[in-house]
DNA sequence: CGAACGATTGACGTTTCTCAAGGCTGGTGG
DNA sequence: CCACCAGCCTTGAGAAACGTCAATCGTTCG
């Protein structure tokens, strides 16, 4: 289901941003906490919410009947998730860390579009689900370990900060997952770029990186 | 350059189907011939035209500055494509074999675009591409080389005819960058699904394939 | 303090890739 | 008609990349 209890804590508030903005009414929109690990919602639930992260991260991810996870994207600060046009999710999501979302009442967007523009608010943001799904299938299809790793890298530099000073809410296996690697080889490809003098670690938890070079990450990730 | 000249034929044509029903002059919609291996449009060429293929088959795809390509998607019999909202594709389109398209100008579509109706279409068609590249995500991450084949050749089977007797358009090459594998690869895995039973070839060429057992293939690829 | 969690590293096994050889087919020109 | 050639497919042997299993270490948190 999408809203579990006991884990959350909720706080009406009236929020501004994004597609959220054609909300007009108080209860439109709500501040929910997720504690670490826990469902936002899951494959196949009814997709009644619209989300955008405010603190955290949130994990997006497809499962095979064995357990094999492949995560389809990370949701960071500011970014919205969960935009669908159909009834139900497609993927399960998570909190990476403990985690601030912003909810909407998809109804409450249903509503609200009669000129279209609405609809062309949900075609933007699928064409970019699309664009960054296209370019992971170049990814996870024809790069090597030291290539994924370069671009997950480059990928969370912009999306963070830009500056080359990251902090990584995930763990190996969550980049892992992202991947198509398991995490060894993740651990594996973090040591050589490090050897190489392309990228440092500045904490003991190992998820703060420094990227030293980001020519030199550039040169191992080939561009398309 | 998006129409090649010498080694095609133009005949036009008032063809009514998909997107193009919206098309009212008989300018707007040709029947073009491309030779196999012909270029359709390119990567990052102006999206002038929307495309569905006649006969024939189509690869869509990226390449790495070194050439390593990932094909994103074959396009069928009756499939559209080419289809963005941006002024540039994203993607390089090639025929596969000997293939007719019909294309329309983008333009005759735009300003048919009223009551938002065509909006709404491009959204389903951006999402049905969107749940297709999720779906290659999964597989390129997580599956093995039998599990992709299986599922590749599950995919084609539904497409083409969904009767478990299909005809290949595309090389052994092809399916190799459209899986993530080598066509080493590809070839001694077919190898191992003929000799578990599950397909048979039933020509000299390698590329008529009968589905002996869907239901084998169905346990050999892991659903999500 | 001790348990749980996450990360690293090494040794080893498996899968996939690379390189090479050979076969089959269809088309072309003598 | 046949010889030849080019393209595609297969198969094998060896190499490389990646995964698996296991041990260890540091951190966090009760």
């Amino acid at each position: 289901m999408s809203l579990p209890s006991d884990k959350i804590t909720h706080r009406n508030s009236l929020q501004e941003f994004g597609l959220m903005r054609k909300s007009n009414s108080a209860e439109c929109v709500s501040e929910v906490f997720f504690e670490k690990g826990t469902k936002v919602y899951g494959d196949n639930e009814p997709a009644d919410y619209v989300y955008q992260v405010k603190t955290g991260a949130v994990r997006s991810f497809k499962l095979l009947s064995d357990g094999r996870r492949q995560i389809g994207a990370f949701h960071l600060a500011g970014d919205i998730f969960g935009v669908t046009t159909e009834k139900h999710h497609r993927f399960t999501a998570e909190a990476v860390v403990d985690t601030t979302l912003w909810l909407v009442r998809r109804q409450s967007l249903d509503l609200a579009d009669t000129d279209g523009a609405l609809t062309r608010e949900l075609l933007s943001m699928t064409v970019r689900n699309l664009q960054h799904a296209e370019s992971q299938l170049l990814l996870l299809g024809q790069k090597d370990s030291l290539e994924k790793v370069a671009a997950f890298l480059l990928e969370m530099d912009k999306r963070l900060t830009g500056t080359g000073a990251i902090t990584l809410p995930m763990t190996r296996r969550d980049i892992a997952d992202y991947l198509g690697l398991t995490l060894e080889t993740v651990s594996r490809a973090l040591a050589r770029l490090k050897r190489k003098g392309a990228i440092g670690f500045t904490d003991a938890t190992q998820r703060e990186i420094t990227l030293l070079n980001k020519q030199r990450l550039l040169v191992i990730d080939p561009q398309d």
